[in-house]
DNA sequence: ACGCTTTTGACAATCATTATCAATAAGGCG
DNA sequence: CGCCTTATTGATAATGATTGTCAAAAGCGT
């Protein structure tokens, strides 16, 4: 086939980090990720490969409130939700049986069919709340 | 007080746009739109009264899956979230108390302040359901 | 009308992301 | 096994949206 995919380190690396990462993760903080373990992997290649995952559906992008792309790695098995932390980062992973429910029925209320949701939550994990980065404003 | 606001034409100008649009635009859209019918309004301007707006809760905002920032006329008034057709780019507004609650309760039980969260279901509007196009692929 | 402050607006700065393009390396084939 | 074709990489420039800067230009109370 003239469209040939090749193997390359780079791509299997990207994967690797990304299926060991909890939740979502930038590419910029991925790529940061991977050159602090040693790799010398080049930024735009973690956009592309990401990118290509993203495409190929191995894996799940949303924007951040900021406007970023994040990504995670699409774990086809279980469907959760996440809380992070926009401070640190701290993700912890959160079940939402309610919401599932909820985006079901005000989907099928409004005449809509094969829902997808995107439900995740931000905000400032203990830690960061105490630390006193108050000087935020409340966003929404 | 010194935290007085002014009431000046170039708002007043960005509300009306804004309310005289269908659906969600852009900053740079609407920028451009206002300086087509012949006003003189500077980008910076738009961008801030428009990022004012969403702060009154007189605009809602959402992130495009380009990572735009889109706007529109908030018509209820309050918190809400979206139910956007991922076809015909439909998009409903709807409210979620029981989902607020949720946010703020899963947060505050995991030490968290400061929450905001990204509710947003996408699918098929009836239209397109009925149409026919089902060829998508589910990312979740 | 005056003066104090907010607000504007042109432009620079910033941030994430994408395009460019020469150099590299993967994989097939002889 | 080594060569050749070509997908892929990666440093950097380019892009595009958004925000910061700051002097100049209005608002609003007095």
């Amino acid at each position: 086939m003239s469209t040939a995919k090749r193997n390359t380190w780079q791509r299997e690396a990207v994967r690797k980090a990304l299926g060991s990462t909890e939740g979502f993760i930038s590419a910029q903080a991925l790529h940061s990720s991977l050159r602090d373990r040693g790799s010398s992997i080049g930024l735009a290649t973690v956009y592309r490969t990401l990118s290509a995952l993203a495409d190929e559906g191995d894996a799940d992008s949303l924007q951040s409130p900021e406007g970023e792309a994040l990504y995670r790695a699409c774990t086809s098995a279980g469907h959760h939700h996440h809380l992070i932390c926009r401070n640190c980062g701290l993700t912890v992973e959160i079940s939402a049986d309610e919401v599932e429910e909820w985006a079901q029925g005000v989907a099928a209320a409004n005449g809509f069919t094969q829902p997808q949701h995107i439900v995740d939550v931000f905000g400032l994990c203990a830690s960061c709340s105490a630390g006193g980065g108050g000087a935020e404003h409340p966003i929404s």
